[in-house]
DNA sequence: GTACATGCAAACGGTTTGCATATCT
DNA sequence: AGATATGCAAACCGTTTGCATGTAC
């Protein structure tokens, strides 16, 4: 069973009408394998049902966001989105070179956090945090060629 | 002496034309102290020459940003500039209630770096690092509405 | 049947560009 | 004088909105 139909029993549960065009949009973003923007998702989406229109996939999104069901989350200046999975919490690495992004675990940022609390009573918002910086790939191929 | 003075020397030395408008927005972005958004130093420059205009802010700080003069800060999806200063490279702490940037000095991210580094292979780019989240006071006023 | 989601087109805000004119060196 | 920066207006792109129509429940 695909792991979005889960998602669909639960909205129907709360009432939250089905369109065809909100199972495509979710769809979209779990094939899609995470990290989407709106045009990915959009032209993914699109394939299985040409008339769909970018206002619709913005709509869906947004709804998607407040019901929790999809995380927003700021890369490089750009939104992407990505099914909300609480027990898979993790932060992302994007690399500046091919775009890819890379799932951290929470564990690498805990020393960080608590510094900043106490150093400065910052409380970093850890859930939309991001790295960027150069893949191993990306890194490698550059070495080579300089 | 002001500080840009100086850097306006660099430039002249580089043969960059320095016209009234660009000297305004270097010293709009010396004045505003540090991240400031192109609206803000739009509007700061203006007060001065009031028939400047949004254009040549932006071309100027893509020029300034070529040339160094400049850092381009991404801060929460939007971006934002500073002076650069190769002596006090640091990060940022911005605040989501405020909008406040505070500025983190590098030692607090080397560990992380290593860690990603060794673990990863992924070169993490500290020059555009940030991190979101409540500054001290923003996070104080929310714990008492609570 | 009714509330609400959709497609379409138009509006929007921030950024960029083409061009004739003005300005720096 | 010559190269180039400017102001202005228009183009641009991603996102949002108003509205008449279509659809899930």
């Amino acid at each position: 069973m695909p792991s979005h139909t889960l998602v669909l029993e639960r909205l129907k549960g709360q009432g939250i009408r089905l369109t065809p065009q909100r199972i495509l949009v979710l769809s979209a973003i779990a094939e899609g394998g995470g990290h989407m923007g709106v045009e990915e998702v959009y032209l993914r989406a699109k394939e299985s049902y040409p008339y769909l229109d970018v206002a619709t996939v913005y709509r869906t999104l947004h709804l998607f966001k407040k019901l929790g069901v999809v995380t927003e989350v700021a890369i490089g200046g750009q939104l992407r989105f990505e099914l909300t999975d609480a027990d898979r919490k993790h932060h992302h690495m994007v690399c500046q070179a091919c775009g890819g992004a890379f799932d951290l675990s929470p564990a690498y940022l805990e020393e960080l956090g608590q510094t900043l609390k106490q150093q400065f009573g910052f409380e970093p918002d850890l859930d939309n945090f991001t790295v960027s910086g150069l893949c191993a790939n990306c890194a490698q191929r550059r070495m080579e060629k300089e």
